[in-house]
DNA sequence: TTGACATAAAACCAATGGGTTTCATATAAA
DNA sequence: TTTATATGAAACCCATTGGTTTTATGTCAA
């Protein structure tokens, strides 16, 4: 599942279908007439975005309209979190190292 | 950059190497002990995560010594936040939904 | 100095990924 | 009832990826 959501954000093209999705819900044809490739292709990274769960997809008559689906980028900020204790550790040394060079200066 | 950074995340292996990492630098092999695949493999994915600036290198003697660099992950959570206010919209929505429902309930 | 060890580098391979073109299908509109 | 439109599906292509095995190299240790 989380494994489907990091793939699903891999692609600049995918991250950047996202970020115009959260404008509002698009047609398959709308999203594709904003890239430098064709609508099929369009199409394929919208498969991998709503297999990823990013994306839900509703039918109204010929049209596809695709809308942001937020949650599953949860997973990807809770990993993250994972690294937060390591990040104030990190800034702990800085600290650490900057006041022994600070006393270093002094003397 | 952003994008090496997504792609270093994209596979499962890596991302467990990032969390090994998290208790404390390895060597190569240290690390590919603990994978069910050969050395030269789990190289190739260091290799992907310090292109990235996940993972910095220090040689000592004949052992390649492998250290989690956090920063990068930065760029994740920021691209991340783009996504908070739609977060807060869909919250707003629910509530709204709920109590419209509650009222409805009521009357 | 010889042998074992940690690793890089290279050659190779099968599978996947991102793209295309072509064809089929259903719905809207004339 | 045609015709145009929005899309999916399929077949195909090339580059990339994740893995392997093999070979080479530098360093530690006997």
């Amino acid at each position: 599942m989380q494994d489907v959501v990091f793939k699903a954000l891999a692609d600049r093209t995918r991250r950047t279908i996202l970020t115009r999705l959260a404008a509002g819900p698009q047609t398959v044809g709308a999203l594709a007439s904003q890239f430098d490739m064709t609508r099929p292709a369009v199409a394929k990274h919208l498969k991998v975005l709503s297999d990823g769960g990013l994306v839900s997809v509703t039918v109204k008559g010929r049209e596809r309209i695709n809308t942001l689906n937020p949650q599953p980028l949860r997973l990807v900020a809770d990993w993250l979190r994972l690294f937060d204790v390591f990040w104030d550790v990190q800034l702990a040394e800085l600290k650490h190292v900057l006041e022994k060079e600070t006393r270093g200066g002094s003397d």
